[in-house]
DNA sequence: TCCCTCATGTAAAAGGTTACATGATTTA
DNA sequence: TAAATCATGTAACCTTTTACATGAGGGA
């Protein structure tokens, strides 16, 4: 039950993925694509054009993607990509196959590590500052959460891309949240060492 | 008020301030340090020996770190390293400097994202060894936490090294928990659909 | 007309993983 | 003594970011 793709042999990376997972919800022109990665896609992946222009040839080329062009009025031609039918077979076959936990890096973490050597008051504002960002991002992804809601993606089916993008949603929600939390509880103990 | 470390211009990457995050709590033989990294330090940081020597010879060149030869008895000499003093102002300058958030990037989430193509009870199985995985690790980051307590890091002021170590395993059992939960939630999701 | 932005790239550098190498020591 | 392991690297490769480039359209 082999997809007939003539990929010679080339394996899909990551972002190949990534850029497979936008296509099979329907076709995108490449501007469209970048801006979905410049917000991570399924709020966990994320790339820059510099990367996903050489990608989108590699996967046209691998016989994952085509594209056509567009001219719409008045404007400069786009592409328009979509994913072919080996493209969803990749996909798919990718999506279910298991893979090795995502290493937890965080440069933040790391600081924190190291927190101990900082005076405390420049540690606390460090933290509160790292809140506020979460915040924000958390208010952000509850925003989209209300509207995905109030449409129905929630009590969709788990074979629909909506539901999908629900579902890796509450996951950012819940990151978001715990981290608000974490960090609000770091920043009190060091407002109280500085201040105390 | 400058460190006079001879630094030539060179940055030190994060991978360097995680290495003189460790190197700030005492020395460390190399071998130590690849043990230190193999496990992520301040459990959101890992790295491979491959890199670590070759950015300890950086370090040392730009001052931040000395060693000295150990000739245990009977065995090889390995190196022991140590921070300077200027690796230590270095590391507390960098730990209280404002960050841009990190990326949040996960290739499972990427997946989930697209697992609306799968056969639902692939996908609940995927999700079912995600869970397994993240609760192992909570456990781990449990039995150290007991331990922690136990000798009483999560009471220490926060200028304490061990505080620190606390507080990012704080995060990191916060981080697995919601993880589990959320894989839980969705699992249950793919079930109903495959089984009921 | 001049400038700005957009769509589309290329190139170099940085960060990280995988594969390979080697002499020393320890274990079978 | 042969085989496995350890400490210490080097080299190639892959991924991602940063910097640079360029022609087409639209707006001032």
């Amino acid at each position: 039950m082999e997809a007939p793709a003539n990929d010679g042999g080339a394996s899909i990376s990551t972002l190949g993925y990534a850029l497979l997972g936008v296509l099979a919800r329907g076709p995108r022109s490449a501007p469209e694509l970048v801006a979905a990665l410049a917000n991570p896609v399924g709020f966990f992946w994320n790339a820059l054009h510099t990367q996903i222009y050489p990608e989108l040839v590699r996967l046209e080329r691998a016989g994952l993607v085509t594209h056509e062009l567009l001219a719409p009025r008045g404007r400069r031609s786009t592409k328009r990509y979509a994913a072919t039918e080996a493209g969803r077979a990749a996909l798919a076959a990718w999506a279910s196959a298991p893979v090795p936990m995502d290493p937890d890096r965080s440069r933040f973490m790391l600081k924190v590590y190291s927190l101990w050597l900082a005076e405390p008051p420049a540690a606390a504002h460090l933290l509160r500052e790292h809140e506020r960002l979460h915040a924000e991002r958390l208010a952000t992804y509850e925003a989209i959460e209300a509207e995905m809601r109030r449409s129905g993606a929630a009590e969709e089916p788990v074979t629909s891309p909506r539901f999908a993008a629900y579902a890796t949603l509450r996951r950012g929600i819940g990151y978001e949240r715990e981290y608000v939390a974490w960090c609000r509880w770091l920043a009190e103990r060091f407002e109280a060492a500085a201040g105390g």
